[in-house]
RNA sequence: GGGAUCGUGGUCUAGCUUGGUAGGAUUCUGCGUUUGGGACGCAGCGAUCGCGUGUUCAAAUCACGCCGAUCCCA
């Protein structure tokens, strides 16, 4: 038996992205579809999106977020209303342009996203100030033409999202609703993926097309690429003009309304896969496993082992009985060396194992995927486990953050900047403000600002590209 | 946008230069022995060689087109 052969073939330090792509398709998160840049996810994949969906809904719900559903197909005259946004989005939008074998009179867009056709209906729905606000989340896919370096779950032409827009009576308003997404999208993040983010604003450069400013979150992956993981937009009326949402203020003045539009998507996962894995395969932060706890009970020939299944499905009870997912793995045949890897590489964060040698000490071998750590745990005991996830949940963030914080540097000199910037990482560094020296560096390092964190402000320093007074300290890299 | 590599049972691959019965390993199925970090024996199933067209008596193999995957550069 070659043992290289089996589970993932590379090291995650050696050769990321393949790395990566063989722990989506191993772990049976995802599988590619028959057509480019598609690809279909597998029940252990959706439930992670779906976990994520039950956490977000609670916290929209806070707020008062409810959620409706929208329909794919968007008349072109509708998408074209809003100049900038369809410029745009234009290049990468799908159209539809026949049914059956007659063409259609006007072409039908696949949604790239939904502004246009919900704020069609918002104008309708809205006319007084009692109307407002209007909070309306839609968990759908978008599509978006993506021909080249697709890569499940980060560059996909289809993607599954959640696209929140919201429309309110007054400026400063909409402007609280864009921070509190954004401070709900950070928290959800750090709580249930485990990963830090910085969060701040997008450049004009990179902004969403058609918003007055981007609030977004980025995260630095372990290959040194940045991703974005959610962003938050601040519309202004720059929607409201062309698509009439307008309202009756309380002393019946006509007024457009305040819009904001934010999303999350199954990039999310992405990020997960890319910060928590490792040569072994999946790591899974213990609130989105779809098993928590995997029990492989290990029989001898001459062990009565009727009492050692028994006492598997007994723990697997208790623990159920706690709230945890737990699955018991008696298939015969495979040794529990196969097992314990093929678990490890799926990603479930406890395994416990329960042999003739347990049965007699009265208790089980807990092994932790995060970190490999293996400590036996009484009988009695089975209730920790609870406590057990929960810790791993905080040690993984803890990591994470370690991991991110060794990949972020703090540079003023431009040589420095541009070699740092070649190697990979987040880099924060002085900014005139100026787009000629966004574009600069964008054309020299292929660096992006991701985000001006919150907070950055004006710092008396000089410009990393053109060395005059900066006005703040945005983070540069190279993105997905 | 420019360039390169690749596609053969579920998976990994041999064969292609020089056209002629697609070979192996693993997985899978059955039976038996096993089981504390990727067990073993025996028997069996499984491939119109990515798709299409052309050349030829004959194409996995040669030519062209398409589809898909990956990597590098902008």
């Amino acid at each position: 038996m070659n043992k290289e052969k089996i589970g993932i073939t590379v090291s995650k330090k050696e050769d990321f992205s393949e790395w990566y792509t063989q722990v989506v398709i191993k772990a049976e998160l995802a599988d590619y579809a028959p057509v480019k840049g598609l690809i279909v996810l597998r029940p252990d994949g959706y439930s992670i999106w779906e976990s994520l969906q039950k956490t977000f809904d609670v916290r929209f719900a806070k707020r008062g977020v409810r959620n409706g559903f929208l329909p794919v197909l968007i008349p072109e005259s509708l998408l074209g209303k809003e100049k900038k946004h369809f410029a745009g989005f234009n290049p990468e939008v799908f159209w539809v342009t026949h049914s059956g074998d007659g063409k259609l009179g006007d072409r039908l867009a696949l949604r790239p996203t939904s502004e246009t056709l919900a704020y069609t209906l918002y104008s309708k729905w809205i006319q007084s100030w009692r109307d407002l606000p209007l909070k309306i989340n839609f968990w759908n896919t978008a599509l978006r033409a993506e021909i080249k370096g697709t890569k499940p779950f980060l560059r996909t032409s289809e993607f599954l999202w959640q696209e929140g827009h919201t429309v309110h009576a007054t400026k400063q308003e909409a402007q609280d609703e864009v921070s509190e997404i954004l401070r709900i999208y950070q928290s959800v993040v750090q709580d249930e993926l485990a990963i830090p983010v910085v969060v701040g604003v997008k450049s004009e450069k990179e902004k969403f097309v058609g918003a007055e400013y981007t609030t977004t979150m980025e995260s630095v992956m372990p290959d040194g690429k940045a991703l974005q993981m959610g962003t938050s937009h601040f519309l202004g009326q720059n929607f409201s003009k062309p698509f009439e949402v307008k309202f009756s203020d309380k002393d019946n003045v006509e007024h457009f309304a305040w819009q904001t539009s934010w999303g999350v998507s199954w990039r999310l996962i992405g990020a997960m896969i890319m910060v928590h894995g490792d040569d072994c395969g999946l790591v899974l932060p213990p609130r989105v496993a779809p098993v928590q706890v995997v029990i492989v009970p290990i029989k001898k020939s001459s062990d009565t082992t009727d009492t050692i299944h028994a006492k598997a499905r007994e723990i697997g009870h208790t623990l159920e009985s706690c709230g945890v997912r737990v699955q018991i793995d008696d298939r015969d045949g495979m040794s529990p060396g196969y097992k314990f890897n093929e678990w490890e590489m799926r990603g479930v964060p406890v395994r416990i194992e329960i042999g003739s040698k347990d049965m007699e000490k009265k208790s089980v071998v807990v092994a932790r995927r995060h970190n490999g750590a293996k400590s036996d745990l009484g009988f009695e005991s089975i209730g920790e486990i609870s406590g057990i996830l929960d810790e791993i949940q905080k040690e993984m963030l803890k990591k994470a953050t370690r991991q991110a914080e060794e990949l972020a540097f703090s540079i003023s000199e431009y040589g420095k900047f541009k070699s740092r910037i070649r190697e990979g990482g987040f880099v924060h560094a002085p900014w005139c403000g100026r787009q000629e020296c966004e574009m600069r560096v964008k054309e020299e390092t292929g660096a992006d600002i991701r985000v001006v964190p919150f907070g950055s402000g004006d710092c008396n320093q000089k410009c990393v590209c053109c060395g005059e007074a900066s006005s703040s300290i945005p983070v540069f890299a190279r993105g997905y």
